[in-house]
DNA sequence: TATAGTGTAATAGTAAAATATAACACTAGG
DNA sequence: CCTAGTGTTATATTTTACTATTACACTATA
């Protein structure tokens, strides 16, 4: 996995566990990979990855068990809300973005629409 | 001004400027406040400003004169281009990252039109 | 009960960003 | 010529993220 070297890299791993359980690869109640495992994968430090698995476990996303593994909460409500708000999270990113370089509200919706129009023809 | 803990400061100045000239309160040819000006508006060190205005020279939106001060590139195209560059940036990130949440080209865009409802309402 | 797999935590070292401080180079104006 | 205002640069120090390494605690199972 690569990255953002202006974002730590424990941040980046939370955001990648985020997507992973919203996308569903990690359902509830599944058992994440082992945290050595996991470090091997991401070219990374065991730290580094506990640290992010700790911020994951004071939000209730992943619970886990000394000796058996982290696992994704059961509870889909609360996974639910997490997409709501990282999706929220990134309109209003943009919204702000935008605004700060006196976008309007019309020129977003649009800008964005030719965006993806854009996208769509490079593809054909 | 306040910064983002999680992206380097001199990188947020840096974002910081574009704008002031985007959105033309820094117009062509203007004159940016001292460096040491800067670093106290921002409550920042020198260094770091300077490591902000390192790269804006380097990308020619500014232009030093020692002794005298930095100021504003004349070249309006390539202000022109920037902004086009940076909202480019905006939509591109947005786009991406709701497509790892899997959400569809269509979805985005109507997250964002109830979005900015949504902000409309709380206005009122 | 020994062992392999798991999470957890501490220590020490490295690198990058930011700071405080000082010095140097140039310009303009009295 | 001197001085104030400007950009530029260098050194030393602090802080934070990250790494390497080691150790400890718990679980399941052969």
């Amino acid at each position: 996995m690569k990255f953002d070297d202006k974002i730590p890299i424990y941040y980046q791993i939370k955001n990648y566990i985020y997507r992973e359980i919203i996308v569903g690869k990690l359902a509830p109640g599944d058992k994440l990979p082992a945290v050595r495992q996991l470090a091997v994968d991401l070219t990374v430090n065991v730290n580094t990855v506990q640290r992010a698995l700790g911020e994951l476990i004071s939000e209730k996303i992943i619970e886990p068990q000394r000796g058996k593994g982290n696992f994704v909460t059961e509870d889909r409500d609360t996974i639910g809300k997490l997409k709501k708000m990282l999706i929220t999270e990134q309109l209003q990113d943009l919204y702000e973005n935008l605004h700060k370089l006196n976008v309007s509200d019309e020129e977003i919706v649009s800008y964005l629409e030719n965006y993806i129009n854009e996208r769509k023809q490079v593809q054909l």
